[in-house]
DNA sequence: TATTGTTATACTCTATAACTATA
DNA sequence: TATAGTTATAGAGTATAACAATA
């Protein structure tokens, strides 16, 4: 069904010439391990852990009523952010207080500190994807973080067009 | 140098609009987590892992002498890829032979049924790959692809910082 | 002695299951 | 009984260390 890009025998000169492209994936995990690694020692000076930086900037964006809500937002196990909250809760980065309307869950919000904390350290980390971004011409820039912008959507947990119960991420025609 | 997209306290006004974009990484990572969604079944289908499948591309590329080479080159650990080496060898899409001229070191290469099965499973990951890719307008698509070619490439194992080289140009040891 | 590959061990991260408290 | 959160346990994946073969 695929014609193969890669096409043998014509005429006298096979290079063999595999694919037009690499796979995504085989270019999204070096430039994710680079971004990772630029991060870190930002997060280090901070004392912040990958999912604790994740937490801050999620709670920016969204108050967050259960934690189970939350994990679920990011992306991680409920049980597993729980030290990380404790974590920013200790530091007086975040809020956590019972919910008066059903003392269960709990009510998640950042402080002021947490805030300005977030505020710095994205900016530092954006400053150092903005020197990665800079070695590419601007209309790839631009297309690039358009096109980024956009396929990282389909895999938020509200994605378009699919339901969210299924987990899957393939999209309809 | 970049200012602060969110800057506060000028008079009261400002929506407090966090960043102008997301981190990198926080859009790189729904996109991994897309894609990978995407390849397993079709690894699955074929009995490939990924480091399986990552070494079916990587021995393709570049034929390699010693094991040690081949993990470096993606980026695993040496000892990771034995097992997945022996399951490749015993299927007989690769062949592992001593080194006639170091006997310690093993010759790594395709068989031909290796090479198919490769293209084989490349050619459906790309067509899901490119169900994805349709979804930008032509331009960010190109942009998109260029500007993550570019940089991926700087997270590869020789990677010299600065280099426009095109895609695929892998420095000898 | 140094190097390549292999095996064995330990560690890290993550998920599953059991427990507490609220409802 | 059911739900939110927490704690305890187990599993997968990975890296580190010890070992065998060859140079």
């Amino acid at each position: 069904m695929v014609e193969n890009a890669a096409q043998r025998g014509t005429g006298g000169t096979p290079p063999a010439r595999r694919q037009a492209r690499p796979d995504l994936a085989e270019m999204v995990v070096p430039l994710l391990r680079t971004l990772m690694a630029a991060e870190q020692p930002v997060l280090d000076a901070h004392g912040l852990t990958m999912w604790a930086y994740a937490v801050l900037l999620h709670l920016d964006e969204t108050p967050i009523r259960t934690q189970a809500a939350l994990a679920e937002a990011i992306r991680a196990d409920k049980t597993r952010i729980i030290a990380v909250l404790d974590d920013l809760e200790n530091r007086e980065l975040i809020r956590r207080r019972p919910d008066p309307k059903d003392r269960r869950a709990r009510l998640l919000s950042l402080t002021a500190e947490g805030r300005r904390l977030r505020d710095t350290v994205q900016s530092a980390i954006q400053l150092g994807e903005e020197e990665l971004l800079a070695q590419l011409p601007a209309a790839d820039r631009d297309g690039f973080l358009r096109g980024l912008q956009v396929l990282s959507a389909l895999a938020e947990p509200g994605a378009s067009g699919a339901g969210r119960e299924t987990g899957n991420a393939r999209p309809r025609p």
